[in-house]
RNA sequence: GGACAGGUGGCCGAGUGGUUAAAGGCAGCAGACUGUAAAUCUGCCCGCGCAAGCGUACGCUGGUUCGAAUCCAGCCCUGUCCA
């Protein structure tokens, strides 16, 4: 099956000898002539590229506006979208324009690449929340301004929201050919699947390839990067820019990033890895980085951090329980570019004090506890530790949750702390919190 | 509009009248072992309640029955084919 869907793609690329498709084997040599290629294939960013050469040499000799969207699908962006956010990053660093571009058009649609069944249609407020929201995040990775590789933000709605429908068709629809776009790989095993797929997100493709040929006319945008699963909303731009501009531009795609064991990146107990401040605190988002696979320290070190690659090659060939010297550094790089200097530091003294010095982290998660106190159950699931009374009595049975380091097998054992006074409440060996008398 | 097939817990998927809070798998959480890793083994995995117990749940609504995810009717949604 999964054979199949690749043939298919190879095959696309064949027919048009435009795309010549590139894909980067792991640990090949670079040589590309330009700093961005150099860069984006060194870290480990590139896993399909539309004419490498031409790329290459453009961006050796003029500044590349590039762009990546992003829809407001959350109030905030997780670990799954920041390869995205970084190679943006890395545009700037190798002296080009990174592009932001807000879906708040597309949003409206929802993408259905990949994707098993279309997600609920959001409201336009909360759209309008979630881009206001999202929007936040990219202070940290880029520099915005009006010079020439400052990086810039628009909204995708400032243009899809105006299209008048039967002047859209006629000069954009006549480009498409629905038999080539059913066979796109994005939507193909949805059809295979028997899953619907419903005109409106059927039209996302056509709209994301507008975007692109709109930035392209507004900014001189020459790029458009992006996850592997954009490879067919990528490709549909490149093509329309062309057949209705004549203008030539380019895509890349990052590998899709799972860790080693095959998770999709982002994912854990408490749901995704949340980039903004509020909505995940950030010693939870270093603790997510510390507890890095062995396997991936060096990957994420060269996609998520600016350390140079040598001292990664260092960091990555430690041994042992040696690599957790690595994992720490990892979880305070990423936690100082995405939530800064003073969070990464607190969350690593939080982190030291309560698994090496068995005491309590400033950062850990506080619960008051009135004078009346707190039965053991209601308060693992109030610190947020479990999700339900029913499963903080279940872990509590199987002696996973600990009261001052001491196992406390009683779900209505009631807690009672002095105003004023803390006491430690843990749940396995990773949850610690504190409960406070007030 | 017609014929047929479907809609089950986060996901996949069994289940055709009671012993079914619903097999099995995945994901997740915890325990053991470790290095806050991986692998492995074990346990847990709807909610409320200290507890006895209660409440919800198999697309929706109503019905048959002592008893329904399972039978009946209507409706909604999805797919395939036909018009």
């Amino acid at each position: 099956m999964r054979y199949q869907g690749i043939h298919q793609t190879i095959h696309f690329q064949a027919r048009s000898p435009m795309l010549t498709a590139r894909a980067v084997q792991e640990g090949m040599m670079s040589n590309y002539k330009s700093d961005l290629l150099r860069l984006l294939d060194e870290r480990g960013y590139i896993h399909q590229m539309t004419d490498a050469d031409a790329l290459d040499a453009m961006a050796s000799k003029q500044i590349v506006p590039g762009y990546i969207g992003f829809d407001p699908t959350a109030p905030s962006l997780h670990v799954g979208s920041m390869v995205q956010i970084m190679l943006l990053r890395r545009l700037q660093q190798a002296g080009h324009k990174p592009i932001v571009v807000m879906g708040g058009g597309t949003g409206k649609i929802g993408d259905p690449s990949f994707k098993d069944e279309a997600r609920k249609m959001m409201t336009e407020e909360i759209i309008a929340e979630n881009v206001a929201s999202i929007k936040k995040v990219f202070d940290r990775f880029l520099t915005f301004g009006d010079g020439p590789t400052d990086a810039i933000m628009v909204d995708n709605a400032e243009w899809l929201d105006k299209l008048e429908y039967i002047p859209f068709l006629r000069e954009v629809g006549q480009h498409f050919s629905v038999n080539r776009m059913l066979s796109f790989d994005s939507v193909k095993q949805r059809l295979d699947r028997e899953q619907s797929l419903s005109f409106l997100e059927f039209n996302y493709m056509i709209l994301q390839a507008y975007d692109f040929r709109e930035l392209s006319e507004r900014y001189g945008c020459r790029l458009q990067m992006g996850g592997s699963d954009q490879w067919g909303n990528i490709v549909n731009g490149i093509e329309l820019t062309r057949r209705m501009d004549g203008v030539e531009v380019f895509g890349v795609t990052t590998p899709l990033l799972t860790t080693a064991d095959g998770a999709k990146m982002g994912k854990t107990m408490n749901g995704a890895v949340w980039l903004n401040e509020d909505a995940l605190p950030a010693y939870d988002f270093w603790q997510y980085w510390r507890n890095s696979d062995d396997r991936d320290v060096g990957r994420f070190l060269r996609l998520f951090t600016d350390m140079p690659l040598d001292e990664i090659a260092r960091l990555e060939a430690l041994e042992g329980s040696e690599i957790n010297q690595a994992k720490i550094v990892l979880a305070n790089e990423v936690t100082k570019l995405v939530r800064g200097k003073e969070a990464a530091k607190a969350a690593e003294a939080t982190a030291a004090q309560t698994f090496a010095g068995g005491g309590l982290g400033g950062d850990l998660p506080v619960l008051d506890v009135p004078a009346e106190g707190i039965r053991l159950g209601a308060a693992c699931t109030a610190i947020g530790f479990t999700a339900s009374n029913g499963e903080a009595k279940r872990k509590i049975a199987e002696g996973a949750v600990k009261l001052d380091d001491e196992v406390q097998s009683d779900p209505g054992f009631l807690i009672e702390v002095e105003s004023g006074a803390d006491r430690k409440l843990s749940l396995g060996k990773k949850k610690h919190g504190v409960l406070r008398g007030v």
